[in-house]
This record gives structure tokens, sequence and C-alpha cells, in this order.
DNA sequence: AATATATTTCAGAATATTTTGAAAATTCAA
DNA sequence: TTGAATTTTCAAAATATTCTGAAATATATT
């Protein structure tokens, strides 16, 4: 396969996987582009190349950034400003996963929080303090879990695998 | 708090964490009230509690049962469909790692499959071919830990947050 | 300070997604 | 078979999200 239709299902399919995980389309592609370039790129050339408007690219870099996935680059004598994506899947991995937590499951464990004290005994309220119980077990252990996770290298990782094949 | 306010704050909750995770919110507040539910329900009693049409509640009940997170009950005597969800939630969890495992992992380890002999020795195709390679390997294990996850028990998972926390 | 270059913002346009509601299809009972 | 109850479908409307492009702002150079 040619080396550039390689690239562009490449950005494609991330582009896809990003949207099914409330990325959107511009933000994942800009990421995959950066991903597999050998160097870091300006906001001229991911234009050029996604074929996107400067005002996409400058939002969609910034999210990036945000999300502690990409980080700029700048060179002595040169005005443009370059951007570059941690090249190492397993911290991006972390940083995802440290991101989603802050993000998704705080909130939620917040809501469950203030669930605590349900007024009533009918069987309405009865079921409804069980789910919440459980849940918070649940999204408690899911933190835990994403806690270690976070801050644990590929090694930790790996053990952890071995020990789940047993 | 009582029982109405907690039950609302529980379905707008769930909702909108649904959204972050590509549910839309109407399915994911479907899910909710059968969740905390008592009793399975109708469709014209979803349509009611949510204030939504019927071919809204239709089409997210059957994405529901698509997804195999709730289930219809049929009674003798009655035409109507009831519709309920699992209450364990260590299944719902399963289930949902089962199909997202499906309809959103496999996709990628497809394409990732089809990127194996990219043609090219300079340093984009090199550079390129690198982060595939390193992206099979991470997106292979996650497949390998959510295939042991979605057929294990809960015990198991304890088992393993045990051996976790040293 | 004036000019050139680059970045950011954001209102409006373009797209995409979700929802409605009514018609069509299905199911069941008599 | 007819008719009432229920479910399903789907075109159009409503809503939400994303993208564009040009103006505003910021930054560096002369």
């Amino acid at each position: 396969m040619q080396y550039q239709e390689a690239k562009s299902k490449f950005i494609q399919a991330w582009g896809t996987l990003g949207s099914s995980w409330g990325i959107n389309r511009a933000m994942a592609q800009i990421h995959a582009l950066l991903l597999i370039s050998d160097k870091p790129l300006s906001t001229d050339e991911i234009m050029v190349d996604l074929q996107i408007s400067r005002g996409n690219a400058n939002m969609n870099i910034r999210a990036l950034i945000d999300w502690g996935i990409v980080s700029k680059e700048l060179r002595a004598g040169e005005r443009k400003e370059f951007f570059f994506a941690d090249k190492d899947i397993w911290e991006l991995a972390r940083q995802v996963s440290r991101e989603r937590q802050k993000r998704e499951l705080a909130p939620i464990l917040k809501v469950l929080g203030e669930l605590d004290s349900i007024e009533g005994e009918d069987a309405s309220a009865t079921e409804f303090k069980q789910v919440v119980k459980d849940l918070k077990k649940f999204t408690g252990n899911v933190n835990g879990v994403l806690k270690k996770f976070s801050n644990s290298d590929e090694h930790w990782f790996y053990a952890v695998l071995m020990k789940l094949a047993k």
C-alpha cells in the first residue's frame, strides 16, 4: 500500500473512532495527523493537509492542547507555532483516561453523592436507593482503577495483564 | 431529598453522561428510568414520564434492546409490551463493554490490520509504520482486557482489584 | 510607530443528529 | 374478516454541533 493511501485511511479511521468517543472529527483527525507526522506541523500545514478552515484548525488544536495530548514548539527566528503529538501511546491513553475521569466520571460521582438521603419507604424509593447504592460502588471501583492506571507505566500494565491471564 | 427530586436529578445526570459516551440523551434517560423503576414500564408510561414522543420512545427502546441492556416482558392477556433494564450493574458494564468493543474497537483493529505493508523508507513512512505498530500493540492489549472483563464476574473483578492494589 | 505576520474569536452558514407526529403496518380477539 | 389496540416507520421540523471566513486582536520586526 502506498504511504499516502495508508495515511488517509488512518486519519479517516481515527476521525471516526473519535466521533464515537465524543471527540469531534476535526479534532481527532488533527490528532491523527500529528501522531503520524515525523515533524511538528504549523496551523497552515494542518489546514492544507486536512482541508479545513483556519478557525476550525485553531480551535481544535487548542482543544487538543487542553486535553494535554498535543504541545506547541516555538522556534527561534520563526513567528509560526508548530504542533506535535506525544508519540507514546501509553502516555496518550493515560492522559485521555485522566481527562475523561475528570470530565465524565467525577460529575456522575458528584450527583450520586448528592443522592444519599432519599426519603420514602415505598417500592419505588427502595428500588431507587438500591440502584444508587450499587452504582456508587461500581463507579467508585472504576474510579479507583482509572486512578491507578493513569499513574502507572506500561510495565505495570503488562504485569496486570499477566495476572489477568491466570 | 424527596424521591421525585432525586429521580429527576438521576435521570438528568444519566442522560448527560450518556451524551458524552455517544449515546443520545433520550436513550440514556429511558435506560435510567427503567433502571430505577421497581416494575417494567410500557411505552406510554415512558413517554409520559420523560415527556417524549412515541416515535422517539419506540426507537430508543429498540436501541436499548439492541444493546442488550433492556428486555421486554409480555403479559398474558395484555397487548402492551413492558420493558425493564437489567438491575445488575456489573452485567450492564459487561454488556456495554462488549457492545463498544464490537462497534468501536473492532473497526479500528480492522483498519490497523489493513495498514501492515506500507511502502516507503523515508522519514514519514518510517514514523507512520512505528505509530501503527505501537497502536496495534496497544489496541490488541485493550482488546484482550475487554474480552476478559466481558466474560468475568464481579468476584473476578474484585480479585483483580486486590492484585492491583499491591 | 508603522508594518507585517500570526493567532484568536465569533456570527452566521453548513451539517448532522434528534425528535415529532401521523400514517402504515402489525397483532390479536371476536 | 373486521376492527380496535399497539407498534413501527419515516419525512419533515426542531435542535445541536461543527465549520467557515473575515474581522479583531496579538506579537514581532524594522
